[in-house]
DNA sequence: TTGAAAGCGCTAACAG
DNA sequence: CTGTTAGCGCTTTCAA
């Protein structure tokens, strides 16, 4: 029963033409009406299907889109993946996905993968930094960031904020005297949420419920985020009360339970990510602190299960799927000519936020 | 920059010897270590890479291996996901993902895609019937199902409770007597979770409280489930408290909300999926019933936020990622040869679940 | 309008 | 041990 596949040779053979005009009738091309007719008969009849492989080899065209991201555990990547899926579905183009674990070797691995695969066209929640996909961009290859940028190498001084309001203009930042290869990465496309705004509109709404011991919970692909908070809070900024996981939901319960204990005067903190938010109400309960009474938790990314806490958390949403969804368009156009995009975010208070009880 | 990717060719120029010795050096074939050397050198310096594309083509063989899920936007699966991109990665295989939504029609346009892939191999969680399924083996794809069967075409008598039990011997049912299309189906191999056991535990659990009045919350796929359901409480079974969503979060919501307003005497739901377990919450809170006072609650899987809800939730726990990563190892493995495999359930006891209180 | 033929990058015979 | 050659399935000139 094994039949293998119907090949154009076999279509072309019973339909009594050439391999050539089977090609044209099934790439819309020209033929009397009467061939096109047969051909298209004999090929649904033999159930052809024209093999990816040999068209993509013969037009060096690549086969489909990749799609990187840390972790599809993560609901917020899940969802993002679903966008990507969705537009990609409707160009009948597949995609190869890798999940990176937040691993930046990893993720170079999985794009020599995707090279491979002569998979020219790439959707990154990025790992590594510059020195990752400097290379890769220069290889040719077609990618658009999604809901991260690069980790920039460490400056002297905080250019967090700046490169935030330049991307507000759907920008972004130039390579202002920065190194060559950064410029080469911030050349790259994006599709972000607008991580400063949404930082800055939750830190103000908790300080305008009375709180001054903040504290910023962050994991990997967050310094976006964290620069908005040290800059909405700060200066000075008490470095104490800025603590970051691996990625991994041990790690994020061993940096909220330590956070925690170590400073148990704060009153508030901003989980950079649900499965921080995950870790911070886990490690609140399990030391007895109530929410919002003893502290109040703000977490990023709106995901199902945040309105089914109790309290039902107070979050800063971002639209996951769109994010994916457009970052797909952006890398189907592929045109040099794409800019980035910022999607707004939106505080959305539910009950996790309250008044700061606990006098200083 | 542009740089077009090196071709085998290119190496075997730049080093002095034909394409074949290239191929063979890289492919681990037998070579004077004087050439493997060069060879070897210039291909690094060159930063060579095969095309898959040129490989695949050639050796017919496929590329990669197909991921259908329902939504990975749905935890479960995006564990199952993780398990098969593990085992993917260490046998370095690319993995092409699809979502189906649940949808047969978009379920086999995804396997037409897979097919022009010239991807072979694949692994589902079906959403189709056997009618979606023969063709596809028969077309000489192999194929591994995981964490759901294809739905039989209901019979008259319920066969759900025999075929659960033969599948606990590891061997999917033999097709006693089925229509043809059927057996093709049931040949496939498939990666489950006790289903059976976890069901009839959960059903145990909950009369041992008192529990009379148990409903049944289900979406698609749980067709296994239910027919367990209903052996364990029953017969004979009030059908009303059996019902089904479609799939999405909304029908999930409506199908919860539904149920417990049309049946106020219900005193205990299960719901045969973490979505279906969210609605319910969710549901049951706008209703003003409290869990599990008024209502006790089993969800299926234990997805990470279970524990995040108050109380938090006792759940039939499924190995997600084991299960995907398992369902790889067989279809890379491939052979006829492979015979299903069924993982165990573990019931979780948490908070969600107490004593019957009201009087019947 | 159509067919013949030349490859795309690679591997597997088959000679040397 | 190594090079030459013939395709894998397809698109695309180039003639007819």
């Amino acid at each position: 029963m094994e039949a293998k596949r119907a090949t154009i040779k076999d279509v072309a053979e019973a339909a009594g033409v050439g391999v050539a005009t089977v090609s044209r009738v099934l790439s819309g091309g020209s033929a009397s009406p009467r061939t096109r007719e047969r051909v298209l008969a004999v090929a649904a009849q033999l159930d052809y299907r024209p093999s990816a492989l040999g068209r993509n080899l013969r037009q060096r065209r690549t086969g489909g889109i990749g799609l990187l991201v840390p972790d599809l555990t993560d609901t917020f990547f899940g969802q993002l993946a679903e966008g990507v899926l969705a537009c990609a579905r409707s160009a009948g183009e597949p995609v190869v996905l890798g999940s990176t674990g937040d691993d930046p070797e990893r993720e170079a691995e999985l794009v020599g993968m995707l090279l491979e695969q002569s998979v020219d066209r790439v959707i990154a929640v990025p790992s590594g930094g510059a020195d990752t996909w400097t290379p890769v961009t220069r290889a040719g290859m077609t990618v658009v960031f999604a809901a991260r940028l690069p980790a920039e190498p460490a400056a002297d001084d905080d250019h967090g904020v700046t490169a935030d309001l330049m991307l507000l203009d759907g920008v972004a930042p130039p390579s202002a005297g920065r190194a060559a290869d950064v410029s080469a990465v911030s050349a790259v496309p994006a599709v972000l949420a607008d991580d400063g705004a949404g930082v800055r509109t939750a830190v103000r709404y908790l300080r305008g419920l009375g709180h001054r011991r903040i504290a910023f919970l962050g994991g990997p692909g967050h310094d976006r985020r964290v620069a908005a908070f040290r800059e909405a809070v700060g200066p000075p900024v008490d470095e104490e009360l800025v603590v970051f996981a691996t990625g991994s939901r041990d790690s994020a319960y061993a940096a909220a339970s330590g956070l925690f204990q170590s400073r148990p005067d704060l009153t508030a903190v901003l989980a950079a990510g649900n499965v921080l938010g995950e870790a911070a109400v886990l490690a609140a309960r399990e030391l007895d602190l109530r929410v919002p009474r003893d502290v109040s938790l703000v977490m990023y990314d709106d995901v199902p299960w945040a309105e089914l806490c109790s309290p039902p958390l107070t979050v800063i949403a971002q639209p996951g799927r769109d994010i994916g969804y457009r970052a797909a368009e952006l890398v189907l156009r592929g045109g040099r000519r794409t800019r980035s995009v910022v999607l707004p975010t939106e505080l959305i208070v539910r009950g996790s936020c309250g008044p700061r009880r606990q006098p200083y």
